[in-house]
DNA sequence: TTATGGATCTTCT
DNA sequence: GAAGATCCATAAA
């Protein structure tokens, strides 16, 4: 499979923007010489302002450093002490916001996915932040890296683009659990929870 | 089918 | 010292 890389232009706009355009997008992954990739189909954007469930609302920090990072950047990081998850930093260097890539639609090299995952079940290989993470073996080495210049980890075109988007609640959080800020491909079966 | 608790550790208070 | 953008196994209904 041939991927056309998403450049700098693309992570160019407003994090809302952004986290709508990413669905239907190639997320890829690069192992030695093997090409793990997958279709975006869920993700929540995570606001510099107003917004404070995002890990940028108290400021800069060690952890959160990458998401103050230019549009583009790659944010990676641990949650509850075991699980990872990835997101695609927006804006400006030196605010900090990001979209949160929540679940895939598995493409290439299933079987290494498979492997990494430690299941046979194609729906539960990536339907979730930490399973897609763990499914790509995406962890905090990959963290503040730039997307649009990497060969490890990047974006591509998607083919497909006739869907329909969904807008609701974003899940798991506890501050600023109202704003409508979680993004999904309608009927999709790998999208995590609350499916059409 | 839904509910609950454990795993496990970095970050910030 | 507590909480956290999750997942999974197990228990209850």
């Amino acid at each position: 499979m041939k991927y056309n890389r998403l450049d700098r232009d693309f992570f160019e706009g407003s994090t809302e923007e952004i986290a709508k355009k990413l669905l239907g997008k190639i997320l890829v992954r690069k192992i030695d010489s093997q090409f793990l990739s997958g279709k975006i189909v869920e993700v929540e954007a995570y606001l510099n302002e107003n917004d404070f469930a995002s890990h940028s609302a108290g400021g800069l920090s060690q952890r959160n450093k990458s998401m103050f990072m230019p549009a583009g950047t790659s944010y990676v990081y641990l949650i509850y002490g075991i699980h990872y998850c990835f997101n695609v930093v927006t804006e400006k260097e030196g605010i900090g916001a990001a979209v949160l890539i929540r679940a895939l639609e598995p493409l290439d090299n299933i079987a290494l996915m498979k492997s990494f995952r430690g299941t046979d079940n194609i729906k539960i290989l990536t339907n979730g932040p930490a399973k897609l993470c763990q499914a790509l073996n995406i962890k905090r080495n990959l963290d503040g890296i730039p997307l649009y210049n990497s060969r490890e980890l990047f974006l591509a075109e998607g083919d497909n683009q006739n869907f329909e988007i969904m807008n609701t609640k974003r899940i798991g959080i506890s501050k600023s659990k109202d704003l409508l800020l979680r993004y999904f491909i309608k009927g999709n079966e790998f999208v995590s929870k609350g499916k059409i």
